[in-house]
DNA sequence: TCTGGGGTCCTAGGACCC
DNA sequence: TCTGGGGTCCTAGGACCC
């Protein structure tokens, strides 16, 4: 079995770049969302000394950095260049599976005489077609195929492509790099790696198992046998189920009123039960949450949740309700709020998990209404049509100074071509 | 003024049961 | 004075990822 993980650079300023060709060549920076920090940068932005994280409004007046062109965040297109990208790789690999936004493991053992050719047209038919930029990494598992990936972007040398097969290859590797740029090694583990002597990848891979299993529970056993080229991990082309669902937002300014934060959670679990709808899903457990500016103690720090457990539901009015009666209990005046958000669980296919309860309250008419608020929210823009209850001026929604069209989503805001 | 959002997996410990 | 042992289920919290 052979793994690849191709990875596209600095993906949320690429798609940018692709509608934008003044762009190229210069530092772009793209935003989290309410512009909070930088989560995307190009090489050259790098090169000026923006960290992944750094608080934009903290940096953005700095001298250096009056070049930069910074964006806010714009989802709906990111989304979208990614599934043309995944459309592409169709025809590169049998199976093919987004791991992230930006990244997509590939099964490449048909390939094994001709990858470097293969996964070189493959990067180029990706730039060709969609303008995004790419480095592909594999080797025998999905952890040496991230592995392999990184360094095709980090050594120019290698031209974006990187093959980590060779046992020798990979030992002479594992001898100088740091077990941290190891996928599954965060900031937390590293420090009490190193306490335990562990520093290179090649003293992770040969340290006793009993050892890491101590540090690191099971998942680290499994890491040790990746890297030695036992795949533990496989390709999974339908993707799972999900467990979660999640709708939360930091405010554009701070929340002091019990109305204003009734219509933030009223909005939020309208837009969660919209998601929930979409895939075809049913939530039995629903948890509020609302919190203090965690940055700004001094001020009073406040954070709650409070959650039900609930007949399975769909339904955005009966969702919104119960994030009502959850919100009322934790509720505290007198405090700033920064951020809140409506959380979905205990997740099945709609309809599945119908007791003789719910089938005898199934109402067909609001079913139907349901679909026809979809329908208007998908033709005109999520958001279009909403419960009343969500507030309309919503002056607290988060900021998004620069906001790019969305090209490739909205006919209105497709680009126009002029001849001359 | 301004510091993201959305996921996953694993484990420890409490509640409960017999 | 002396207060079991073993199982399951659930939740909170810690770690990671992009």
């Amino acid at each position: 079995m052979l793994y690849g993980l191709i990875d596209c650079n600095s993906f949320y300023c690429s798609c940018q770049r692709a509608f934008d060709p003044d762009l190229k060549h210069r530092p772009v920076v793209v935003l989290s969302n309410n512009d909070g920090c930088a989560i995307a940068r190009t090489a050259e932005a790098k090169q000026l000394g923006i960290k992944m994280g750094e608080a934009w409004h903290l940096v953005r007046h700095e001298r250096k950095l009056s070049d930069v062109r910074w964006f806010s965040s714009n989802y709906p297109l990111y989304a979208d260049m990614s599934r043309r990208v995944y459309q592409v790789l169709l025809d590169y690999s049998p199976r093919v599976e987004p791991y992230s936004i930006d990244e997509m493991f590939l099964d490449l053992s048909g390939f094994s005489n001709t990858l470097h050719a293969h996964c070189g047209a493959m990067r180029q038919a990706v730039q060709q077609i969609t303008k995004v930029p790419t480095c592909v990494g594999w080797g025998p598992t999905k952890t040496i195929a991230k592995l392999a990936n990184g360094l095709a972007k980090d050594r120019p040398e290698l031209e974006g492509l990187c093959d980590l097969t060779d046992p020798q290859t990979r030992q002479r590797f594992y001898r100088n790099v740091s077990v941290g740029e190891v996928w599954g090694v965060g900031r937390r583990l590293l420090p009490k790696l190193h306490y335990a002597g562990i520093r290179t990848i090649e003293q992770f891979v040969e340290a006793k198992p009993a050892h890491i299993r101590k540090i690191m529970a099971v998942t680290g056993l499994r890491l040790q046998a990746e890297l030695q080229g036992e795949s533990c991990i496989q390709i999974s082309e339908i993707a799972e189920a999900r467990k979660g669902m999640a709708c939360t937002r930091s405010f554009g300014r701070p929340i002091t009123t019990y109305e204003e934060m009734h219509e933030a959670i009223t909005g939020f679990a309208t837009r969660a039960a919209e998601k929930l709808r979409a895939e075809g899903l049913d939530a039995a457990h629903i948890a509020v949450f609302i919190q203090t500016n965690r940055h700004k103690r001094d001020d009073g720090w406040y954070a709650n949740q409070f959650s039900i457990s609930c007949e399975p539901t769909n339904d955005t009015f009966t969702i919104c309700r119960h994030a009502s009666r959850l919100l009322k209990q934790i509720w505290l005046k007198g405090y700033r709020y920064a951020k809140a958000g409506v959380m979905l669980n205990d997740l099945a296919p709609h309809g599945q998990q119908s007791t003789l309860f719910s089938m005898a309250s199934a109402k067909p008419d609001h079913e139907t209404l349901l679909a026809a608020m979809d329908g208007i929210n998908q033709k005109f823009g999520s958001g279009t049509l909403f419960p009343l209850s969500a507030g309309i001026k919503r002056d607290w929604k988060p900021r998004q100074a620069m906001l790019s069209a969305r090209y490739t989503t909205r006919l209105e805001e497709i680009m126009e071509a002029q001849t001359w």
